[in-house]
DNA sequence: CCTCCCCTTCTACATCTGTAGAAGACTCTA
DNA sequence: TAGAGTCTTCTACAGATGTAGAAGGGGAGG
C-alpha cells in the first residue's frame, strides 16, 4: 500500500527533523518515491499531518502488555518497547505538541489510558483510585519522556537491554505501591 | 532591549504555532517590529532558535522551590508555576524535542537537576539515592507533561488553582516516600 | 559643527512549499 | 479486446522563507 509507504516516511521524518521537515516533497523523498506522490495522496498539508497521526495512532492499540502475574514486568516491558521503537514515540511527541494547536489530532491520546489506569489503581486498593490512575498514567508518562528527550536519553541505560528493564520495572513497581 | 522583545515573541509563537510557526517574519509581526527587524539580529534561522533556547534557560534558573520545612508544598508550587506559564513551558517541549536533532541546544535540560534529586533522595533514606533521584525528576516531567499537553491537559484542574496544588502536593508527597 | 559608528529599516532574490490539474499508465470487467 | 475507472507521475505557479546587502537615521565624541 502506497499510502502506507507515505505514512511510515512520514514519521520517520517527523522524528528525524521535527514537524519543520515534514514537506510533502521530503515525503516523497524519504520514501523513494517520485515527486508528486505524496501531494497526490494527501493533497494539503494538514491532510499530510492527519494521516501520519492516524498511521501511528492505528500501530499502537493493543501494544500495552497487562500480565496479570506480573504486572510492572509487563508494563515495563511496554515501556522499553516505545524506547526502542524511537522514531515511533518521538513522532508521537511531536504530535502530542501538535494536538496542543490543532485539537483534530487528539487521537493519538487514546494511548496511555486512563480508564485503564484508573481501574487498575482501584484493584489495587488505592483510596482516590481516580486520582491514583491520573497520578500512575502521569508517572509513565514521565517515565518515558525522561528516558527518551529528557536527561535520562544521555544517562540511563539503553533500551531494550535487561539492565534498561531492570530499571523500568523498580520504577512502575515502586509508582504501583498504594 | 530589542533582542529580548524579539526572542520573547519566538517564545510566544513556538508555543502557539509550533516550531513550524518560528519563521524570521512572523517574529517580526508577533512582536509589532518592522519587517527586517529579526532578520537583522538572528541572520540564520538557526541564530534564531539559539537565541530563544537561550532565552528561555536564563529565564527557568532559580525557579524550583526547595523549602524544606514544606518539601512537597514548596515542589507542587514550582510545577504548578511552570503549568501557569504555559507557553514558556510548551517552548521548552518544543526546544526539548529539537535538541533530539540538534544537540547544541541541550542547554535547556539544564532545568530538573538531576544531582539535586540525587541529592534530596539521598537525603530522604532511599537505598539506592541515583536511581531513586533518577526516577523522581522523571516523575516531575512526567507530571507536567501529562497535565500540559497529555491526558490531564483535559480532565485534570486548573493550574493555578488551589485544586491543582493540592493535587499535585499529593502526587509528590507519594513520589518522595521511599 | 562634522564625522564616525551602530542601530534600524528596506529591498532583493534564489529557493522551498503548498496546492492544483493535466497527462499518462495500469487494471479489471464486460 | 475495448472501455471505464483508478492509480501514478509530471508540470505549473503563487506565495512564503532564509539570507544578504544597501540605505537611512540618530547619537557620541571630537
Amino acid at each position: 500500500m502506497r499510502k502506507d509507504l507515505i505514512t511510515d516516511a512520514a514519521i520517520d521524518l517527523v522524528a528525524e527533523q521535527g514537524m519543520r521537515g515534514l514537506t510533502h516533497r521530503a515525503v516523497d523523498r524519504r520514501a523513494g518515491l517520485p515527486e508528486g506522490s505524496t501531494s497526490a495522496y494527501f493533497r494539503t498539508r494538514k491532510a499530510l499531518v492527519e494521516g501520519f497521526v492516524a498511521r501511528l495512532a492505528e500501530q499502537e492499540q493493543r501494544e500495552i502488555v497487562l500480565d496479570p502475574a506480573d504486572l510492572a514486568g509487563g508494563i515495563a516491558k511496554t515501556i522499553d518497547g516505545w524506547l526502542v521503537e524511537r522514531n515511533r514515540t518521538l513522532a508521537r511527541y511531536a504530535a502530542m505538541l501538535e494536538a496542543t494547536h490543532h485539537p483534530e489530532l487528539r487521537t493519538i491520546m487514546v494511548h496511555s489510558p486512563r480508564e485503564q489506569a484508573t481501574a487498575l489503581a482501584e484493584a489495587l486498593g488505592h483510596a482516590d483510585p481516580e486520582r491514583a490512575g491520573a497520578h500512575f498514567t502521569a508517572f509513565i508518562e514521565g517515565l518515558l519522556f525522561y528516558r527518551l528527550v529528557g536527561g535520562g536519553s544521555t544517562k540511563g541505560p539503553t533500551p531494550g537491554t535487561e539492565e534498561s528493564l531492570a530499571d523500568l520495572r523498580a520504577a512502575v513497581e515502586k509508582a504501583l505501591r498504594p
